[in-house]
RNA sequence: GCGGGCGUGGCGAAGUGGUUAACGCAUCGGAUUGUGAUUCCGACAUUCGGGGGUUCAAUUCCCCUCGUUCGCCCCA
């Protein structure tokens, strides 16, 4: 009886992983520019985090959390996003009283939510995310979204596209609520059960429901920006300057409503828009969370934005667009050895070969010379190295380029020492 | 939580109510006793996710179950 890997979730395996890295790598150079230095979190957190930080009526928290207890009798949740985490660390660390604020903040890492699995969607998967901690300025709302889209773009992204809105601030959002309530009240019984519940609960995601899409009352739903009060109106206009100084373009969404209940003014998501890419398109989300610090226990401090992407949904993009991620894995030379006592001698030349930055391999199957040779072939190997009795004897041998198939015979010695020229040159030849 | 598709060798994939379960890739051996393309020859599923039922007979029909995948809600 075999033991299956846990639904929704997936094995990345060598092929892969290479991809991987290099999108790693790329993030990581991405917030070196951008000065956003590294946060880890534990994986798991007090369940309480999430109901407080995200919000109880969200459906992360009402149907979504991996929440366990421990042997002490701790209710524990593995983290389905990263935001309270790393606010909750700012908190408990004393962040706010670094020298230089804001707080810029970035983490990767798996995240967690139960969920039926589809394109892009898993129960384990991988979030990019990064949280500008202790500022007002729309500027650094405007840097925030410019770091993600200089993400995607650098990792060959080109049919995306940025979509934002703001949720205004407390004053505007209770005045938008209840202009809701007001406006759908009368006829909510036509409305679908979720929609129902939302009502009371969160009338703003109403206008996110995709069942009641068609309904005319949609239409003529109060909008969000009818209600933004001069100070969010002038707030969001600024954040639209700073996006319009940087070039990057975008579209106003009115109905763009976040799904985790800290979110206030600033809203973004980044969406592909590439063909085949399934039903999911949102390949990144965020948005600014003001009074979050202080909801968690912090003392009053200027705002917080940040946002997440999905490293899975970034990859199924890529693919969806024909683009293929450069990755450096070469194999230098192949050893081939004949017999006992030349196998010997390959292990160690492997070694040696090592030792000295070159990338080497051997067969470890004792296999014949052609099988052995077959596997330098099919690893893409740059040269291979056969040894037998007679080179033992000598110390002589055929360094043989593969890409043409043309020999030269060398000592083990000068291969390793002018290896990179032997390699350069073989390379120039076949130009 | 709800709805659809699929489950045949390491992988991809045909197929039919009845004893030969195609083919392709990969792998291994040989033609070539020490050299990777190609070519040729040969090997490679007592078995068609699991359980039950119908039948003289089931991989093929029915039921259940498990797994997987896509979609809905919602999101990354």
């Amino acid at each position: 009886m075999i033991i299956n890997i846990p639904r929704g979730t997936k094995d990345i395996l060598p092929g892969e992983t290479e991809k991987w890295h290099a999108i790693e790598e790329l993030i990581r150079d991405t917030c070196r520019l951008f000065q956003y230095k590294e946060i880890r979190t534990p994986i798991f957190e007090h369940t309480e985090l999430f109901t407080r930080g995200v919000g109880d009526t969200t459906d992360i928290v009402q149907k979504e959390m991996y929440t366990f207890t421990d042997r002490g009798d701790r209710s524990l949740t593995l983290r389905p996003e990263g935001t309270a985490s790393v606010v909750r660390s700012y908190v408990e660390n004393k962040l706010f009283g670094l020298p230089n604020q804001p707080v810029k903040l970035y983490y990767m890492g798996p995240m967690f939510r139960y969920e039926r699995q589809q394109a892009g969607r898993f129960r384990q998967f991988f979030q990019f995310g990064v949280e500008a901690i202790g500022s007002n300025d729309p500027s650094i709302d405007a840097e925030i979204i410019a770091l993600a889209m200089n993400v995607y773009k650098k990792a060959g992204l080109k049919k995306i596209k940025l979509v934002i809105n703001s949720l205004g601030d407390t004053e505007s959002r209770i005045a938008h609520r209840n202009a809701l309530i007001d406006h759908f009240s009368p006829a909510i019984s036509q409305f679908c059960s979720d929609c129902q519940n939302r009502l009371l609960k969160n009338p703003l995601r109403i206008l996110d429901c995709k069942v009641d899409r068609e309904n005319e009352l949609m239409a003529k739903a109060p909008k969000l920006p009818d209600f933004l009060n001069a100070e969010s109106a002038a707030y969001f206009k600024k954040v639209k300057h700073y996006l319009d100084i940087l070039n990057i373009k975008y579209e106003v969404d009115p109905n763009l409503v976040r799904g985790l209940d800290y979110y206030n003014h600033t809203a973004f998501e980044i969406m592909s828009e590439g063909k085949g890419f399934g039903a999911i398109s949102t390949l990144a989300g965020g948005g600014r969370y003001n009074g979050l610090v202080e909801d968690l226990g912090g003392p009053e401090v200027p705002g917080g934005i940040g946002f997440a992407m999905s490293i899975e949904r970034l990859l199924l993009a890529l693919e969806a667009e024909g683009e293929i991620i450069e990755t450096t894995d070469s194999l230098d030379v192949y050893v081939v050895a004949m017999g006992e006592a030349a196998k010997d001698k390959a292990v160690s030349f492997v070694s040696l070969l090592r030792q000295n930055n070159i990338t080497a391999e051997m067969d470890f199957l004792d296999r014949k010379v052609k099988a052995q040779m077959k596997s330098a072939d099919r690893l893409n190997a740059k040269f291979s190295v056969v040894i037998g009795d007679n080179e033992l004897e000598s110390g002589i041998v055929s360094l043989k380029y593969l890409a043409n198939g043309k020999q030269q015979d060398l000592t083990f010695e000068k291969i390793i020492e002018d290896f990179t020229e032997i390699a350069s040159r073989a390379m120039e030849e076949l130009a």
